[in-house]
This record gives C-alpha cells, structure tokens and sequence, in this order.
DNA sequence: CCGTAAACAGACAGACTGGTCGGTATGCTT
DNA sequence: AAGCATACCGACCAGTCTGTCTGTTTACGG
C-alpha cells in the first residue's frame, strides 16, 4: 500500500509495544505513544481507529513472530536428529537461549499483560493468544507422543500437560524475573525443565 | 481502632481485590471500587489517603493471606511425616487443592497484575511481593537440601531453582489458564512438579 | 506539472480520572 | 448535655483520557 505510510506506523507499534510490555495497555496512553513515537494524533488516527486496533495489531504481529519462531526451531531441531526425544531436547536448548536474550531486552511477556487486562478487549483479541498457546501445545505434545513410544515414560503422563509446562514455565519465569529482577531465573527454569523432560525420556539433556 | 469503620474499609478492600484481579489496578477506577462496594468517595479517602495507599494495603493483605498458607502447610505436612523428600511431595499436594480452589473462584494472581504494572507502584510495594516469593524459595530450599542429603539427586541441582519452580509453576499456570479458560490446567501442572520432584527424590508421589 | 489522495499535524471536544472539601450523622467520653 | 472524633456523603475541581475535526504537507499517476 502506501510507502511513507508503513514507516510511521511500524514505528508507532515498535514503541507501543515497549511501552505496553513495561507498563500494560490501559497503563499506556496514546499521547505515549506518540512521544515516544515522535510523531502526532493525526498520524496515529490515520493508522489505527482506535486504540484497541493498535492493541489487536500488536498481539498480531507479537504472535506471528512467535509462531515463526516456533517453526524456525522445530525445523532446525528436526534437522539434527532423527529421535524426537532429542529433538525436544534440543528444542528447549533453543528455548533458552531464546527466551535469556527476551529477558535481557525486557523481561515481559504481551500475551501476559493481555490475560491480565481481559476486560478491554474482545474476545478475538484474546482468541490470537489462545491460538497460539495451543499451536505450541500441538507441536510439541506430538513429539512427546512420539518421543514416549520410543522412550515409555516411567509414569503415565498427559503430553499435552507436559507440552504446556514448557510454556507455563516460560510465562510464570517471566512474572519471577520482574518481581526479583533476576535475569538469570529464565534459564535456570527453562533448565529445570529441559533435565525434567530428559529423565522421562531417559536421555541425556546436558 | 473504629468499629464501623472496619468494616467499609474491608468491603472496599475486598471488592478492590475482585475488580484488580479481573482488569489490573490501572484497569480499575476508584468510581468502580465505590460502585462495586456500596459506598462513597467521602468512605474511601476517609480509609485510604490514595489509590496508592489501596493498592499497597491491597497487597500487604494479600501477601499476609500467602506466607500464612505457606506456614500452615509446612506445618501440616512436617506433622505428617520426618522424611524432607515425603514432605515437599505433600505440600505440593495441599498446594493442588488450594490453587484449584483459587482458580475456581478467580483465575488469577494479584502478584501477576502488580508485577505487570511496576510503573503505578513505589519500590516497596513491589517489595513486598519479593519478600513472599524469597519466603516461599527459602522454606522450600532448605527442605529441598535436607531431602537431597537422604536422596541423592541423578544429577546436581540449584536447590533455589527447584523450589521457584514451583512458585514459577503456579503463576505460569494462571496466565494458562486465562488464556485458554481452561480450569484444569492448574491441578495437571503443579501435579507435573509433584511427579517430577518425586523423581527426583526416588519417591513415591501417587 | 498538476490533481488527487494518502500521510500527517495539532487544536479541540467531551467523558472520565484521582483527589478535595464542606457538611452531616453517629456514638463515645466527660 | 456538651464536646469531640470517627465515619460517611456527594458536589466539585483540575487534569488526563480517547477520539474528532480542520487544515497542511507529501508523493505519485497521468
């Protein structure tokens, strides 16, 4: 569309999303924004009719980056190795390094300031984290699935549970860091979970 | 102090909690507290000098309720047996059940709500939600470390990082939770912990 | 090089915010 | 009964919020 026009409004939501992760939507004012984005309520209003078009445009753009990065991993995870325990593995091993660099930046998460302030969106809006919460519950869960026919695990257990104690980690680690200003407990969790996944398994997570 | 006076004042405090956990302090506007609780701008500055000075009693009220449960559960499940490792396994069980019945009535965790909106809070009052999670790390770190000494773990372990994660666990898990509004989620991941710090031990946690 | 639409600026409106203030009701103390 | 402190009410104020409007600049097709 247009050319001038997708820098500004790039722009505003790269700041936006910044000030939302530090401080939640309904903490955030426009007139924020727009400082921090250098640039006017005309331009904002030109771009996003309202506010919660902003808001639905950044868990947009904040979720396809993460379901791009949920396949870039995979793939690369997939091509290391053939046993999908390892795979896993190897998955979380990405994981961390992932999630330490998030922290160092900006120990928050959108899609927990979101949950958090339900009540000011609709529920689509919602809708675009549950997805993929869940695409990362399917992705994963299978390879548990398949990880455990080769590897029975020492106790029946749920493999979507399991699939989510990867991302509740990843979300609750979050809430500690910035409660403790500790920006070394994502690891050390993400950690936790990757030997956990390892011993089901019987394979070695180092 | 006052007799009638505690009273309003609790009404405000715990329609404010309900109204904060929903949509966030910065969500939740004092007309909305005074709707909520029956009351009048007059009732509520005559308790509170500012929103704040809510906020902060808000916190400190909850924060109470928190090392109290803690206290009582130690207590409850050092009653029940000697061994360290039996013990932890216990409390994570009386954790299910309390974290299950929290979820039932209101998914959600006033430290979550803080923590995403530090900016609106001075120092201290983040603080004190600090000072919780290092309780909770410290009780169970050292009953982490007595078990280790009777069971050896397979590989070494941060007896810290293993005691967050379960805290890690539980705020995870609300954001699940929400996310997905899914009341299960609570019980099957804090019963993934359980398991694996069964493990861990070489114990049973059936 | 002109016309037209997109892109932007910022003054403004109106609702809502946290917080103040003067006043009243109630009950305890002396 | 007088005096006083606590508890409470609701109109009101100043500032902030989102969203609107008018007008100007920029860029691009013909």
């Amino acid at each position: 569309m247009s050319r001038a026009g997708a820098k500004t409004r790039e722009r505003i939501l790269d700041e936006a999303q910044g000030l939302v992760l530090e401080q939640g939507l309904a903490g955030t004012s426009i007139d924020d924004v727009l400082t921090a984005a250098g640039t006017s309520k005309g331009a904002f209003f030109h771009h996003f009719p309202t506010k919660n078009h902003l808001a639905r445009a950044l868990v947009e753009r904040y979720a396809e980056a993460d379901v791009a990065f949920l396949a870039e991993f995979m793939d690369r995870v997939e091509a290391e190795s053939d046993d999908p325990a390892e795979q896993i593995v190897a998955f979380i091993r990405l994981f961390e390094d992932a999630a330490e660099e998030m922290v160092s930046q900006q120990p928050s998460c959108l899609y927990v300031s979101y949950v958090y302030e339900k009540q000011l969106f609709d529920d689509g809006t919602i809708d675009v984290i549950a997805d993929v919460l869940l695409a990362y519950r399917r992705r994963l869960a299978e390879k548990i699935t398949a990880a455990f026919e080769l590897h029975p695990p020492p106790f029946p257990i749920d493999a979507a549970a399991l699939a989510d104690h990867i991302t509740v980690t990843f979300e609750g680690a979050f809430v500690l860091t910035r409660a403790l200003t500790d920006p070394t407990l994502m690891r050390q969790q993400l950690e936790l979970v990757r030997r956990y996944i390892g011993m089901l398994f019987g394979v070695s997570s180092d």
